[in-house]
DNA sequence: TAGATTGTTAATCGATTAACAATC
DNA sequence: TAGATTGTTAATCGATTAACAATC
């Protein structure tokens, strides 16, 4: 078993990879970790110690081959890797984030929408349906679903995770705006939106206390 | 002026905020560190310091207020300091945060939205129009516009973030999928989900290779 | 070759956790 | 009062940054 990259260094690698399709359009044989770190405004010595820790090497005098490391990146991170999953909460959010098509190079396939919701029940996102929550667990027996994305207001967030896990779904990308109390073996990522703007309008406050 | 508080610990704010509300709705008077830390799994001193951090005491023996702390934290964070917004992208993502009504309590009122897609302009989100992105730097000279959300596709993100930098815009938001270059007096917070899906991944397939 | 860039060890920095006195 | 919980100092831990030898 290979030790596991740190999470602040795991949460730069997507910055990585954007830079270094960027640079692969542009045309760019090599890219140096000088390059990189300025673009995201870190220290270069960080770049080549997270670039070391998923095993890829650069060319001294050179840099990192664009193209391979691009490659490397893919592979690393999982792209190729088909993840099935369904979307929980047919409002606004959940409808956006099934339309959205940005996912699927990286692996991500919503394949069912789950509301409870009767005048959302049947209806079709492009072609994915929205079923009703009391059919969820019965289409996680039949299909092979990794994971669980809910789109749901807060108060009702806590009592469908607790539903689904009991469904068997080990994987939630939550977008509730609340913390979810999960078992050890679940893994659970929260994209609190609210909570991302609270923090941004606080980043801007002490930015203009600064002047 | 007062010194600012620690990235990681503003981030924890909204989570003791979420807590906070759900222990007032469920009537208790005081909440101890020790039940806040448990229900975000992290250390219990932890979450005293950054009480601690945003001024707020608590009571030897009983804990904090509950009715109290949220006030204070409403307060630091700004919740009643009203901030208006345009969002400038009206497709499935940006239509979808046009639409949410959970960020009006955190004081964010998104005005109008802008895109450059002539199908587009002239139509309305509830009451929020659709501008064409050429009216945009006279719009925000007409209003006080402080934020500026960006839902667009990476590729058209700098650009667009260059416009309206150049409009006067000195807070963004954005969501597109990609990383920004602003200058140094311009607050940016990026909100990539198809980053935070592929850290999620990864959490997933680290998780289930440690069994 | 000389110079630029990688790879890596050592030093620093800051956040987290442990310990414990103060308090109601 | 005794016990529980806060507030705070000290210790630990891990991430970031600095320094520099290795390399093409």
């Amino acid at each position: 078993m290979e030790k596991n990259i740190s999470i602040p260094a795991l949460r730069r690698l997507p910055s990585y990879y954007n830079i270094v399709c960027l640079a692969l359009d542009a045309g760019d044989k090599y890219i140096s970790s000088a390059t990189i770190a300025k673009q995201l405004d870190i220290d270069d010595t960080q770049v080549r110690k997270d670039i070391a820790s998923i095993g890829y090497v650069g060319k001294p005098k050179v840099g990192f081959d664009v193209n391979d490391f691009k490659n490397h990146l893919e592979n690393y991170l999982g792209f190729n890797k088909q993840r099935k999953a369904v979307l929980i909460g047919a409002g606004n959010l959940g409808i956006a984030l099934a339309r959205y098509d940005g996912f699927q190079k990286y692996g991500l396939n919503i394949d069912a929408l789950f509301d409870n919701d009767p005048l959302k029940i049947g209806i079709k996102i492009l072609d994915k349906e929205v079923f009703s929550i009391s059919y969820l667990p019965e289409y996680l027996k039949q299909n092979d679903i990794s994971i669980a994305i809910l789109a749901l207001p807060g108060a009702y967030a806590q009592e469908v995770a607790d539903f689904i896990i009991e469904a068997g779904i080990k994987a939630i990308w939550s977008f509730a705006p609340t913390s979810l109390i999960v078992p050890n073996d679940v893994v659970i990522e929260t994209q609190d939106l609210a909570a991302s703007f609270i923090t941004f309008a606080q980043l801007v406050d002490q930015k203009s206390n600064k002047d």
